[in-house]
DNA sequence: TCGACGATTGCC
DNA sequence: GCAATCGTCGAG
């Protein structure tokens, strides 16, 4: 197993998305509690023109995260209950995420953030330096098949709603 | 300061 | 079908 480093993330949002099933998102506990999970399904939202994209409203407190480097976290709170687990990519000063839909047995963004108690304090947390949240690789090279569909819950985006960009691992 | 609303979920 | 529940952001 190997950490994905700067580079894997560093690229366009519609190359990292798919890109990421198929890999394990490692939750760090404590010195003796490791959990990893298959990354099942993602969605992709691109930059400032992608109406679905938080960062389509402008730089602001809560999306300035998007506009850093690759590897980064971006974590938000949704319907007041749920957090929602995202990945920031590309480069400086362009916006996207990959929004972590579903892991292992786990399906569901809001339910998976509450079973790796991930919360508000992983804002900003940098998936290549921590020692919490990372994500790795197999060793093993297999071929990853996956299915696209439009996005969830975003009908009120427009013709960028019809975009495929939500990405499935199929089994 | 106020009010509208949301990248969801689970129960009616 | 719809309520729960609250941080964020633009308007006033």
């Amino acid at each position: 197993m190997k950490r994905l480093q700067r580079e894997f993330f560093s690229r366009d949002v519609l190359e990292v998305a798919p890109d990421l099933l198929g890999k394990n998102l490692v939750r760090k506990f404590s010195k003796n509690k490791i959990e990893k999970y298959l990354i099942t399904e993602v969605e992709a939202y691109r930059g400032k023109e992608d109406l679905a994209c938080h960062a389509s409203k402008g730089r602001t407190p809560r999306t300035e995260i998007m506009y850093h480097n690759g590897g980064l976290i971006y974590v938000y709170l949704i319907y007041g209950m749920y957090w929602m687990l995202n990945i920031v990519t590309s480069i400086n000063e362009i916006p996207q995420a990959v929004l972590i839909r579903g892991i292992t047995n786990f399906n569901g963004p809001g339910k998976l953030t509450k079973k790796l108690s991930i919360d508000k304090s992983f804002y900003g947390e940098d998936l290549i330096k921590s020692d919490r949240l990372w994500i790795e690789s197999d060793d093993i090279i297999s071929e990853i098949k996956y299915k696209t569909t439009p996005r969830i819950g975003i009908d009120y985006a427009g013709e960028w709603k019809d975009k495929t960009w939500r990405f499935v691992l199929k089994d």
